[in-house]
DNA sequence: TCCTTGATCAACTAATAGGTTGATTACAAC
DNA sequence: GTTGTAATCAACCTATTAGTTGATCAAGGA
């Protein structure tokens, strides 16, 4: 499976498109299935012009395609993105936490109160972290 | 370890953040260790103040933390809410690539034998019709 | 053809975000 | 005390965004 590089702005549009709660709430949706715009404005209070302004966020953002079908529009999620956003966070995050770990070991073994904290930088970390 | 719950408000300002490129390279050099403001804002053209700025929307969010060392205040990443984040995005993608799979098993089955073209695109739109 | 439905376009408004510069706070070293 | 350093506060500017209403387009169905 070829993935298509993901470039900053990319991730720029992916991460501000879900930053609206309406916007989370159309792909929650969109995971049970493909829909139009009037069925993803239904449970909204908003205006349906609203919406389709909403879905072309997230288009843009590369989450979401649309399709033709007559008069309809029927739009689909991009797992793909969806993908691409988690290995984003992932790959910070998974390195944070092994620096955790492996300070953590680290103060396993010199566990002696009252000594000298030449390190109190590293200290503070493991006190917030732990 | 104890997940405390994360609003829809707090995704929203989790997201938001994620959203602008400075923060997130702000993400990646906390990854290797905390650092102060001005550490943070040496890499960019911009003000020490603009940065200031960026780390405050990074500890609203609930992505990053500070303590207290003298003058200084280091900024601590916050593991904890990143991972909320990939909850929340794979809780989706994993639905809608599961729906996939299904999709493409009873195409698999149900199409003329010759030529397989169960991609997820074309599963879609035809599962729309059903 | 005319009418209905699905969806977008256009223009406008109010609120928010990212940036600037200048002043101010908090702490430490001398 | 005075000075130097780390960081924030305050005021301001500009661009973007989420929302509105009204008009328009595109595709079927009678």
């Amino acid at each position: 499976m070829v993935l298509p590089p993901v470039s900053d702005a990319d991730l720029d549009r992916a991460f501000a498109a879900l930053a609206d709660p309406v916007r989370r709430a159309i792909i929650a949706r969109l995971s049970r299935g493909a829909a139009t715009v009037n069925e993803l404005a239904e449970p909204f209070e908003i205006s349906k012009q609203a919406v389709s302004k909403h879905i072309q966020v997230l288009e843009q953002a590369g989450l979401v395609s649309r399709t033709r079908d007559a008069q309809r529009r029927p739009v689909h999620l991009e797992a793909a993105r969806l993908e691409a956003m988690t290995a984003w966070i992932d790959r910070y995050r998974l390195a944070a936490e092994q620096r955790f770990r492996a300070l953590d070991a680290v103060l396993e073994h010199s566990t002696a109160p009252g000594s000298a904290r030449a390190t109190t930088q590293i200290s503070t970390d493991k006190e917030k972290q732990s």
